[in-house]
Formats: structure tokens, C-alpha cells, sequence
RNA sequence: GGGAGAUUAGCGCAGUUGGUAGAGUACCUGCCUUACAAGCAGAGGGUCAUAGGUUCGAGUCCUAUAUCUCCCACCA
């Protein structure tokens, strides 16, 4: 028997107990059930767990359970993603240090304490929302079988001639003092001053206007570039310009790229000013001119700015080309800027040793296996489709920075040749290990180390070569690669799903999954995205379970539609409290009369088999939303078909519950036949959104006379029926009749269970109506009921009592 | 500038292949009905963003336009 009231704060953590020790969830490797993987995000391990991540992560998850309930062998790993820039950023704001100034082993360490500490509080709140991972899967990506197959994956890219080392132009941010990808870029706006400048021509006293933004790189420039179509700037070629301020000169070059309507339609290369500085580096294979080092100062090369940040040598050579009449005119702008997504700091370019690997050169492949993989929403593939046309540099893989993987490389002294590690000594700290071989090209045996480390997601675009096992157990890897499906927030389309994909074709010459499926967000405000920053965020995950419950919260995550952004409401909040308090008190109803109830088929009553067929009907429709992925309505078809059934079908049968001296004891028989069936399928169903009160009312309700441990251990279904499915209309129009005379009384001011006299129905299908006239009259307390066969009317007769 | 999504009741949303606009919530009116007042019944409320087009028929298909959101590019 269920007591008298639901209290969530000591089931939710009893049952989450219960299914930990039972491993209700558990992935058995020895199943011959078809295999079900998800390639579970690893969250990031840099700060607190929000709701948005609940509201993410719990939409995989309702189609992990999904996928349980419908036969599959559901392997569903929960992992997190501790190495790299963003845990090496919230290690130093957290303990107000910096890495460089501690130095490298000791940060690390701080680094490996303060993640071990994190990912407890993060997997505690995963299972107190009631996450159905399988934890003994549990990985990281700083582990050491994680590192393995990340140094394993550097290897394999580097003997397949995919990945290469080369002093190539590099996205530099100067405050994290490392390199980074395209991908870690983010636009914004920024004022700005668009100074036109006068470049004389050598040997004479005319010049050309130049507008620049960033004169502070006067001193870097290689040469000035206008169209090869520009009739009107044709004149300056085989001249020489002298750049203003420095008195050096530089050659004009023409180039496609220049735009002849923009400013004057004549540009200064920079090394680096933006990217077309450094693809005409390339391309011309101009001289490098270092005028800003790591951390953002001018280089000696820019004379009298040398040391200044590049925001103070800006102003200030401003001042200085007004002050000798270079300066033409200044406009006041604002323009979109690329800005390291980390820490907001403006790019540099920077040329230095790095790791890439090669991404420009398959941009056809990309399309092609992203055309492979379904998207859930669809539309979703064009934000990966867009960024792959939209490249324009290799990945590049190695970051200046401490606590991650390190690159399984050392340099040869003498040639500076890459000795590459041997896959078999796996994982290697080159700072720490030696090279088990000499160099393979001058056969040098003295060595330096590679102090870079690898780009995070270098190794999370690899979770499913870690989850399956690869080049670990090959059986394994055969059965679960290319993964079912890869669920994640659009934000991570071009970093990690993009990576992945590149990582999957080139390892395994495969997709890596086979269905990728896109959540939005959850705003704080119309248009507001929650982050940690600006801590908007109004309650904590922890502070709504508490409030709500952690069903009551996955029913709001459940309640969005796949793709798109989502605000945090009150009212679906209220919604969710309401349907578990109700799923509870159908529960307690129903048992009222199940207690001895032992299951039996038995002759159905005509609205018991309409709500029968109802509930099947529903089925099909919540089936196939599960299927494209579409959970949100899928929980919609199942919500309206509960509130049907209590307010509609519960009504009409519990007269004959309650009273079989009246209306028979088989009409009991067929109601309970129906509640306890009707009710189990329909609570296995629920338990994929609230996993809780549905294993609360199971374990104290039906589990005396199932066989499964749990409610989560069923596989959902129809129920099998023998009868018409031309029953659903009928009974449609029974509740019609009975939706007539609630009106009536409802317009009349009257207690529903006012009593009437007679009623008079005409109706098509007398036969069924008359089959079931005696739920009617009880549900209408009505005495006598007239039938008339024609097109519907009902005339309502005498009120016997009135209870005012 | 390129691309994607959205626009339906006061609000947040659903509307499958074109066939008379839907539930929830809020508001209003009633009802303590042998589960549930965190409940039940009922009522009102919409030129489906705008303008064209296709069609016997368009919320749905096509073409523009507007507004909002997001992604990407634009630093000369």
C-alpha cells in the first residue's frame, strides 16, 4: 500500500540508492540484446554544474532509458572532460595563483586536487537528478588510459601523414599565453578608430592613404598590396613606400583579396595584423616580423613602444603620427573582433613550433560524413556544414600550457627532427621519460623534450575511441563503434562534434556515430544565456531539487523542444509538481481497490476496453516521437492520456469499483483488470521522466505480483487487445454525453452529483450506448436513460436532489 | 554580407501527408463529487507577423517583406 503522502526528499535519494546497488543500469557485456551507446558529453570541469547542463543532459538521457525500455543493451558511460585550458583557468582564479609563476609540477598538482574534488560534487548532483549513466563507465580525460589512447591518436595522425609539426602563423592569445584553434574563437563588438594614414612614396612628396586600425604594427610591415585589376592605384607599382614614423621601405604587391572599394583601396601587410596578413605571409612567403611577443608587449623592433602593452603603444603612436602630420582623418567604429571564447583577449597571430593536424584539405569528407549521420533537429547540420566551408586554418593541436596530455614527442638536438614515441610505452611524459630511440633521420641520440601539451579537445574528440576500447579491446570497439549516438548543446557543433568526426575518418575511416542529437540552452531571460560569469543563473540545480524535486525538474528539462533554447519557468515547474501529486493519488486510488488483486483477463466492459485502446493509441504516438528524438512531445501525448484517464475513465468505472452489489461483480472485475493494467503500462512510460515517484508507486503497489526488481527493469508496450479499435470513437462519444450533462450542471450552478431523473439521448449508435448504461447513469447520477437512434442531442429531465 | 530558426489565445507552446484553429496556464463562473481544493466541471479569449501566389480549399506549399534569436564572415 502507498501512504498517505509522496515525500520526495526521502524517496528520490532511497531509490537512487536502490538502483546503484541493484545496477539497474548497469551495460551487461555478455547481453546479446542489440547495443544502444551514447557517447556522452564530458561536462567541462571548470566551475559548478548548472541547470543548463541538467537540462542538456537529461535529454539524452530520457532516450537512454527510452532505448532500455525497448529492448536495447543500453551502454551509457558518464565522463568528464579535466585537463586542458578551461580547468587550468579555473584553478588559477580559484586559487589566485598563476601557472607560470609556480611552476609546472606544482600547478599541476593543484590542478589534479581541485578537479578530484569538482567531479565528486558533479556526479553527485548527476545522480541526484536521477541520471541513468552506468558509473562503473565512468572515464576522464586526464587519466592515464585516457592519455594513452590521446598520445595513441597523436601517433596514428603522425604515421598517416595527417598531422604535422611546422612554424606556421598561429592564433595566439596573449593572456592565456598559449595558442589556441579557429574554433576557440568568438566574435565581438568592439569600438574601435579607423585611422587613415599618409604613406609617402619613396622618392617623391606624394603619398597614399592607408586606413588602419592597428598602427601600433606599422613597424612589421612587409609590403603594401592593392588589386591587380585597380586601374586607378596601378601607378604604385615598382614603387617603394616608406612607412611613417619608422623610415623603412616596402615593395607594393597586388593580390585578389584587396578589396578595391574599401578606404582607399590600399592595404599594408602586417606579420600579423588578422588572418589575410598571415595567409599573404604564406602565400608571398614574406619576412616575419615579431612586433608583439607572448604576453601582448611591443618587441624591441617597434623602437620607442618596445615593452608597452598593445593597447598603450596604440594611443600613443596615435599621438605620434598627429603629432608629424601623418594622420589624414579618424573615424570613430565599431566592428566585430575575434576574441579568445576563454578570456575575451583579442587574437594575435604568432609564429611559433606547433602541432596541427590536417582539417583543410578534406573539407569534402566532412560534408560527406556529416550527411551520413542523422541530426536530430535536422536543421542543426547546417551550423556544422556552415563552420567546415568556413575554415581557413588547421587544427592546430599544441598548447604552451601545463595540465594536460602531454606530447609524446622529443626534438633531435642536432637536426630537430620529431622522435615520435612508441605506441607500446604509452602514456609518456617526454619531460620525464627519454626517447627509446635514437633519431630516425641523423641517428642523433641527444634529445630535447616537447614541453607543449595537447589541445583539450584533442582528447575529448576521441571519447568514443575511449569508450569503446580502441587498440585496447578490439571485440569490444567492433561491437560498440561507430556509436549509436552523440548528444550535445549546439555551442560544441564546430569544436566537438566537428573534431570528432575529423578524429573518426582518420583512426577508424568511419563516422563515429550513427545519430547526433542538438539541445539548446536555458536562458535566464528572453535572450539571456545562463553562464557562470555573470552568475544569472536565479536558483542553483540544487536549490530546485530541493524545492521541486529532481522529477519535478526533469519534467521542466523534458518539457522543451529538441534544438531550441528554453526558459526556466515557474508554471511548467508548478506542472510538474501537479502530475507527480496526481500520478500518486491515481496510484493510492486505484490500489484502494488492487489490494488482493491477483491479474487475470477476464470479459472487458465496453469503456474499459475504450481506454485500453486509448492507451495504445497514445503509445504508437509517444513511440514515434521517441524515435525522431522528439521526447518533449512524446511526454505531451502521454501527460494528456493520464489526465484522461483520471478524469474520465476513473470516474466512469469507480461505481462499479466500489459498489459490485450494484452493478456486478464482473464489471469489478474488468475495472480492475483495467486500472492495474491500464496503470503499470502507463507508469512504465513515466518512468522515464520521473524515474522516482514511478519506482515509489511500483515497489509499493504492483511489484507483489511482477516479477521485475524494478519499474525501470520493464520493457514498454501496447497492451494486447482482441477487440475493435471502432471502440475508441464510440467510447469518444460516451464521454461526450458525459461532458453534456456536466455542462448542464456546471451551467446550472449544480454539484455534479446532483441527481437527475431521466435523461433522453439521441444518438447514432444506440447499441453501444446502451451497452454501457449503466457507467453512464452512474457518472451522471442519473435514474433513467432514454434512447432515440438519429444525430446527437440529449435532453435533460428532472433534478431529484439539489445538495444546497 | 552569408546561413539557420522563430513569429498561432494575455503568457509559454502543439498543430503529422494542405480539409471547420488545439491542449496547458492565467483570467472568469461554479462545484468540498466516498483518490487528489496541488482537485473537479464549465465559459470567454486567436484576420495563425504582413503582402502576394499555387489550389475547389493554405496555420501548413511557393515568393517577397518585417521583427526577434542564433551561427558564420567582415579587424586593410
Amino acid at each position: 500500500m502507498l501512504d498517505n503522502k509522496y515525500n520526495a526528499s526521502v524517496s528520490e535519494p532511497k531509490w537512487q540508492k536502490f538502483w546503484q546497488d541493484n545496477n539497474i543500469y548497469k551495460f551487461d557485456k555478455n547481453s546479446n540484446k542489440p547495443i544502444y551507446s551514447i557517447d556522452t558529453p564530458p561536462p567541462t570541469v571548470n566551475g559548478h554544474i548548472h541547470i543548463g547542463h541538467i537540462f542538456s543532459y537529461s535529454q539524452a538521457e530520457f532516450i537512454a532509458r527510452f532505448k532500455r525500455m525497448t529492448g536495447y543493451n543500453v551502454f551509457y558511460p558518464f565522463g568528464f572532460d579535466d585537463n586542458g585550458l578551461p580547468t587550468e583557468l579555473y584553478v588559477e582564479k580559484k586559487h589566485k595563483v598563476k601557472a607560470h609563476e609556480i611552476g609546472r609540477e606544482k600547478f599541476r598538482q593543484l590542478c589534479y586536487e581541485t578537479v578530484q574534488s569538482l567531479e565528486e560534487e558533479f556526479k553527485n548532483l548527476f545522480i541526484t537528478v536521477g541520471n541513468s549513466a552506468d558509473w562503473d563507465l565512468m572515464y576522464h580525460t586526464v587519466s592515464k588510459e585516457s592519455q594513452r589512447t590521446s598520445q595513441m591518436s597523436f601517433i596514428d595522425l603522425y604515421n598517416k601523414g595527417k598531422s604535422y609539426c611546422a612554424s606556421a602563423p598561429a592564433l595566439w592569445c596573449t593572456k592565456c599565453r598559449t595558442s589556441i584553434a579557429q574554433s576557440e574563437l568568438e566574435s565581438v563588438e568592439r569600438d574601435s578608430i579607423f585611422n587613415y594614414l599618409k604613406f609617402f612614396i619613396e622618392g617623391t612628396n606624394d603619398y597614399v592613404e592607408i586606413a588602419t586600425t592597428r598602427p601600433e604594427l606599422l613597424c612589421a610591415c612587409d609590403c603594401i598590396f592593392i588589386n591587380p585589376k585597380d586601374e586607378k592605384n596601378k601607378y604604385l607599382l615598382n614603387k617603394k613606400i616608406r612607412i611613417p614614423l619608422y623610415n623603412f621601405t616596402v615593395p607594393v604587391l597586388t593580390d585578389d583579396k584587396v578589396d578595391m572599394e574599401k578606404g582607399s583601396g590600399v592595404v599594408m601587410c602586417c606579420t600579423f595584423g588578422d588572418q589575410t596578413d598571415a595567409q599573404w605571409f604564406k602565400k608571398y612567403k614574406l619576412e616575419y616580423k615579431k612586433a608583439i611577443d607572448d604576453s601582448g608587449k611591443m618587441t624591441e623592433i617597434a623602437g620607442k613602444y618596445s615593452g608597452m602593452k598593445v593597447r598603450e603603444a596604440r594611443a600613443q603612436i596615435i599621438e605620434d603620427l598627429k603629432a608629424n602630420g601623418y594622420m589624414i582623418k579618424q573615424e570613430n567604429i565599431t566592428h566585430q573582433v575575434s576574441v579568445h571564447e576563454r578570456c575575451g583577449t583579442e587574437m594575435e597571430i604568432n609564429l611559433k613550433r606547433q602541432w596541427f593536424i590536417k582539417t583543410l584539405e578534406n573539407k569534402d569528407v566532412w560534408k560527406k560524413i556529416g550527411d551520413e549521420i542523422n541530426w536530430y533537429p535536422s536543421f542543426m547540420k547546417s551550423r556544422y556544414t556552415d563552420w567546415v566551408d568556413n575554415l581557413i586554418m588547421d587544427w592546430c593541436i599544441s598548447r604552451q600550457k601545463y595540465f594536460g596530455v602531454p606530447i609524446p614527442v622529443w626534438y633531435c638536438k642536432d637536426c630537430g627532427t620529431p622522435i615520435i614515441a612508441d605506441a607500446k610505452e604509452l602514456p609518456v611524459n617526454p619531460l620525464i621519460d627519454k626517447p627509446k630511440h635514437a633519431c630516425p633521420k641523423c641517428g642523433s641520440i641527444h634529445y630535447e623534450p616537447e614541453i607543449d601539451i595537447l589541445d583539450t579537445w584533442a582528447t575529448s574528440s576521441i571519447t568514443p575511441q575511449i569508450n569503446c576500447k580502441w587498440n585496447v579491446d578490439d571485440k569490444m570497439f567492433n561491437k560498440l563503434f561507430p556509436m549509436s549516438l552523440r548528444p550535445n548543446a549546439h555551442d560544441i557543433i564546430r569544436t566537438w562534434d566537428f573534431y570528432t568526426i575529423v578524429k573518426g575518418f582518420y583512426h577508424n575511416d568511419s563516422r563515429p556515430w550513427n545519430n547526433i542529437m542538438i539541445s539548446g540552452f536555458v536562458m535566464a531571460d528572453k535572450g539571456e544565456k545562463i553562464s557562470k560569469s555573470k552568475s544569472n543563473a536565479k536558483q542553483s540545480t540544487f536549490e530546485f531539487i530541493k524545492q521541486y524535486s529532481a522529477d519535478v525538474v526533469r519534467y521542466w528539462t523534458a518539457t522543451g523542444s529538441l534544438g531550441r533554447d528554453i526558459l526556466i519557468s515557474e508554471d511548467v515547474l508548478k506542472n510538474g509538481a501537479k502530475l507527480v501529486n496526481k500520478l500518486y493519488n491515481a496510484g493510492k486510488f486505484i490500489w484502494q481497490f488492487l489490494d488482493n488483486y491477483i491479474p487475470k483477463k477476464t470479459n472487458l466492459f465496453p469503456m474499459d476496453k475504450w481506454i485500453i485502446l486509448k492507451y495504445n493509441k497514445m503509445f504508437n504516438s509517444f513511440k514515434k516521437y521517441f524515435e525522431k528524438y522528439e521526447i518533449g512531445l512524446a511526454m505531451n501525448e502521454l501527460e494528456s492520456f493520464f489526465w484522461n484517464f483520471c478524469d474520465n475513465y476513473i470516474e466512469i468505472s469507480k461505481n462499479r469499483l466500489y459498489k459490485p452489489e450494484i452493478y456486478g461483480e464482473n464489471g469489478k472485475l474488468s475495472a480492475q483488470y483495467t486500472c492495474y493494467t491500464v496503470f503499470l503500462k502507463m507508469l512504465q512510460l513515466f518512468a522515464i521522466y520521473l524515474p522516482h515517484i514511478t519506482e515509489e508507486i511500483y515497489q509499493n503497489t504492483f511489484k507483489n505480483t511482477q516479477n521485475e526488481i524494478s519499474i525501470h527493469k520493464f520493457n514498454i508496450g501496447k497492451i494486447d487487445v482482441d477487440f475493435d479499435e471502432k471502440i475508441i470513437e464510440k467510447g469518444d462519444a460516451v464521454v461526450n454525453i458525459i461532458s453534456s450533462v456536466r455542462q448542464f450542471k456546471s451551467e446550472n450552478k449544480l454539484s455534479l452529483k446532483t441527481e437527475i431523473k431521466s435523461i433522453e439521448i439521441t444518438n447514432e449508435d444506440v447499441e453501444f450506448i446502451s451497452s454501457c448504461i449503466d457507467d453512464i447513469k452512474a457518472v451522471t447520477s442519473t435514474q433513467n436513460i432514454k434512447l432515440n437512434q438519429g444525430n446527437f442531442d440529449i435532453k435533460i429531465g428532472e433534478i431529484i436532489s439539489d445538495n444546497k
